[in-house]
DNA sequence: TGTGTCGCTGCTAGCGCTAACATCTGGCTT
DNA sequence: AAGCCAGATGTTAGCGCTAGCAGCGACACA
């Protein structure tokens, strides 16, 4: 009983022309119940299923896409894997889009706009049938190749103004004025600006920040603006660094929760009273900053929604639908806490 | 001038034809250019790079897996893409394969080996040229599906001592010990482990630790395990409940940093003193834990050497060469810290 | 009984690319 | 000067699947 392996081709891999073979059928009516499942009466569905099962039959996407023309496949860009709030975002499209038969396919920027560009480039010999990216600033030449390829894209985080583009995100801008006004009327005056891993976001949080503080017609925040890689040991060493150039400072806003924690315990271990002697203040509200204490104030960021949103966005747009907005605005929550 | 656009198929998509045509060359040369680059003059690889470029040109994987049997792609699972532990080991593992053209296709598990068989037969339809998994705690029949797809796989995380396994990882066993024996030679005896998200690994750990503690001859630790999902919150609302079953503890271990750190917060609100009145003990050693106040005692793991020296050894699997171990210990580290 | 309709099923012709062979060129040996 | 090799280039035949249409039987109606 040699050769009793159910299969058929050279390779040893079991095709679609297999399981047609085994359930007496042909592979049109085997790829039917495969895809939608459209016209294929319920008994010759149970004879091709079974006879999937039987053989272990796995389909080829590569082939249906080759075929269909579908890939089944959305391009994800993020800056870095290793930040929480793009895993969060991660998730929430996933979320969305694994439901509906799309496999995420993933490439991290390191914030470089040229690697993005790079990367797109890459990822498009996937074909998707659509890409998310992080942001609203690129390269014109990674708009161009997007709309070359007629794909349907969405940039998530930001809120993109131009006509024709999509995107679902929040004002990063009125982030920052959020801490600045909340500093301000907390009777803090003497304020500072912190920021690390200075992407557009970063940027657009300390503007939004100054401009707050303007606005109020009081003195042009202190800033201390480094390029490194945002962590919370940078945080302990910023704080140090801020206070010793400007010691009167009051009120201090870090561009994100991890900087903002890692001042909170250096605060500690220098003995400074949060918030008696120094506010200290957040971004992205990350999950232990409720926790910490005192506990951190933070802008809270809908990240995993604005995953779940921009996927939605993009189905619409993949199904050739328009979609009810272009830019949709989820908003932020400024969450007071102990530490101002 | 109409229809000057560079293209010849009816799709509206620039082909390796295309690209042959306006090099005046055939289409194999296109496909080697782009390829390992075999045999191909300079003259000519000039050529065609400057009409790929001209074209804008993008290869199409799909085609290419199609007719070469080779995806370049590799599948990956890990049980939760919002904890770090396991991203730091994909940012390895994307690290090493991408520059040998491999590309990642990831899911997540949620912890559950029945998920991931059901994620694992549709990453398969990617006909992925090799499989990174999590652990070693799998369902029959995900090992059967591999095995009988001969596809090259390598278990992550843990050590797997069965033959024929390939694994890249640590002792969990041996981490959890090495804290129980630090907290004893330390002179704590009323030891305490506190888990929640039970997957194996921290079953595991909690069995190290366990077994040390009876092999020094001291009274079996209390433990509290709860399935829930591990958060830094929930580590301050299991600090309370195991001080309320046993006021007595004097050193407890958290089987994560997040359980750790939120039990240092919470010792720090509820005005105990830690060390002095309690030790904390973690796992993993999270950025941040270098940086709390007081400082996190932890049991540092390499996971992004995990994930780098996993894709390794696939590489040398996929190109169907035996690696030099099958079963590789990157160990871990002991980081004493203020908290115990 | 003829005709139209509808739901199901099958056939044919590729999708874009590469393996494996076939062919061609030019320089080098004898 | 003929022969020969090696590297460069081209030809052919699919990889596994699906779009689009054609075929086919059953049923309702006149």
């Amino acid at each position: 009983m040699a050769g009793r392996k159910p299969r058929t081709t050279m390779t040893g891999r079991v095709t679609m022309q297999d399981v047609a073979a085994q359930a007496g059928t042909s592979m049109i009516s085997v790829s039917r119940v495969f895809r939608s499942g459209g016209q294929v009466s319920p008994a010759l569905r149970a004879r091709i299923e079974a006879a999937a099962a039987k053989l272990g039959y796995v389909p080829d996407r590569a082939a249906s896409a080759l075929a269909s023309a579908r890939s089944m496949n959305v391009a994800v860009l993020i800056p870095s894997i290793t930040n929480t709030v793009f895993v969060e975002m991660l998730a929430g499209i996933d979320e969305v889009l694994s439901p509906h038969g799309y496999q995420m396919i993933m490439a991290t920027t390191l914030y470089s706009a040229a690697e993005e560009l790079r990367l797109l480039r890459g990822l498009l010999a996937f074909r998707p049938d659509g890409v998310l990216l992080t942001g609203i600033d690129h390269q014109p030449a990674t708009l161009q190749l997007l709309q070359s390829q007629a794909l349907p894209a969405v940039h998530m985080m930001e809120l993109n103004g131009q006509p024709g583009a999509y995107s679902v995100g929040f004002s990063q801008e009125q982030g920052g004025a959020a801490i600045a006004r909340h500093f301000l009327a907390r009777g803090y005056r003497k304020l500072g600006f912190v920021a690390a891993q200075l992407d557009p976001r970063t940027i657009a949080r300390g503007a939004g920040f100054r401009q707050a503080v303007r606005e109020a017609g009081e003195a042009a925040p202190y800033e201390l603006m480094v390029p490194e890689r945002s962590s919370v040991g940078l945080g302990a060493k910023l704080l140090q660094e801020a206070l010793a150039a400007r010691p009167a400072l009051d009120a201090l806003f870090f561009c994100n929760d991890d900087l903002a924690q890692g001042a909170l315990f250096q605060a500690q271990r220098l003995g400074l009273a949060v918030p008696g002697r120094l506010a200290i203040a957040g971004f992205n509200d990350l999950p232990a900053s409720a926790w910490t204490s005192p506990a951190l104030t933070s802008v809270a960021t809908p990240r995993e929604q604005v995953g779940r949103r921009a996927a939605a966005m993009l189905l619409e747009l993949m199904a050739g639908r328009e979609p009810p907005t272009r830019c949709e605005d989820l908003g932020f929550t400024l969450n007071v806490r102990e530490s101002s």
